[in-house]
DNA sequence: TACATTTAAATGTCTGACAATTTAAACGCA
DNA sequence: TGCGTTTAAATTGTCAGACATTTAAATGTA
């Protein structure tokens, strides 16, 4: 672990830079235990103020944890699925709020997404997956749900749609796609005539994977995707009629 | 912005946190100037280091970048589609790495992903991304290549599939699935047997593009996913006879 | 006006100190 | 001896104050 002198970068992004380097190439393996404060500021001959700067970097993307007290100090961080989760949401959210990125083109990349996983969900669908896609569904149908909660639970349907393939990596490479979505899908205003269609289609794609139909759930999901993008853009279009 | 008094964890965990809070709702938005350093330890009556570690902590997930001098400071950064993707990678990559995920599951998701472009990719493939597919295949046939280089060629041909579907939002999506997958791809000795089989696969799926055929596309990344899937299962079958 | 100089504001870094937390070792007692 | 309690040491968390460095605006000068 070393830093180049003639560097101008701020010293603690360069530290940094060097231990992510030391995980990630494995010369520091999970679970075990940096150097402490102390030393790693002699070691980069830097003041520990510069250190803990470069280690908070490094706990915020969840390299390392630290704990206080004798024998404590920083640890390599196992990544789990939950924080890369976290992580992926926060990240791809941001991307989409902040790179006025059209809502067909996030709705396109969202459904080819989820169609990707159809075949695989088809074949290894649960029990407790169509549960959690029936309980959702039976919640949208409810009278005086708001927008908010409405979308909430589209997304807890798509993701139980995702979960269903089985695929772990899968589902956390999608978790950003659907969960990013919620915010522009928040701007929908779902009349009841619309709700009721999404959860006709939505029916038909647990209906097909309950039964393994690959192929009608396919069907299904292109043309609730087709109807997610009328939606959006009568939205679009009357705000733009009258930007508020 | 404010802080819970009561809570025990890092202060400049929680600084971090709330400002990101007023980052994700708008209440500060892209390119805005944040208070300096020591306008935020008043405010948030801590100390400067501290306040520091928590910008520390956002600049490290991209969402400020700071700057030096007279009217410099922190400002809210807008996301780039590189900043995003490189975070991706980083954290995809990890996942992988370390959490014994196996090569069966990772290869599954990945090819299921790329399956979700092709149809795309048939209709809106440019002679741009078609020249780097060709490009890339030619660098596969060469002899004497390495089985690093194999793979980094290998990762360059499925980007440009990605691409090819034209939707940036996808391309971010699927840059983590295909580049995390490198570090297991490249524990696979490629044989000159293999590398011609491979580079058939290429071939077919560029030629299937260029003549809009999603359907051949389609067929020839799964005969491809079944054959990396194959040549996967011999190397972990013999890494168990012969552990190192 | 054009260019050099000064100045002020901000981040970057350092030093030294103390607080809080945690564990292991030392200690005392039955 | 064995067990509970106390103590000590190590480590991170936080603070205060100082100085260095960078940057752009303000100022002065030819």
């Amino acid at each position: 672990m070393k830093i180049d002198p003639d560097n101008k970068a701020d010293l603690s992004a360069q530290i940094a830079e060097a231990i992510r380097d030391a995980i990630v190439s494995g010369q520091l393996i999970v679970d075990e235990r940096l150097p402490s404060e102390a030393e790693l500021a002699d070691h980069f001959a830097v003041s520990r103020p510069t250190v803990r700067e470069a280690l908070k970097r490094l706990a915020a993307q969840s390299l390392i944890r630290t704990q206080r007290g004798a024998f404590g100090g920083a640890f390599v961080n196992r990544l789990s699925y939950t924080e890369a989760y976290g992580q992926q949401i926060t990240t791809a959210t941001l991307l989409l709020s902040m790179n006025a990125i059209s809502f067909d083109v996030a709705c396109e990349a969202r459904y080819a997404l989820e169609r990707a996983c159809t075949p695989l969900a088809a074949q290894r669908r649960t029990p407790d997956t169509l549960a959690t896609m029936r309980a959702e569904i039976h919640r949208q149908g409810q009278p005086g749900l708001t927008d908010e909660s409405f979308c909430a639970s589209d997304v807890a349907f798509h993701r139980a749609l995702v979960d269903s393939a089985g695929n772990p990596v899968l589902s956390y490479q999608l978790a950003g796609a659907v969960e990013a979505m919620q915010p522009l899908m928040n701007m929908i205003t779902f009349t009841a005539r619309s709700r009721e269609a999404i959860v006709g289609f939505h029916t038909r794609i647990a209906d097909a994977l309950a039964g393994s139909e690959a192929e009608a759930a396919q069907t299904a999901l292109t043309e609730l995707e087709a109807y997610t993008l009328t939606l959006g853009r009568d939205v679009m279009a009357a705000r733009a009629r009258a930007p508020r």
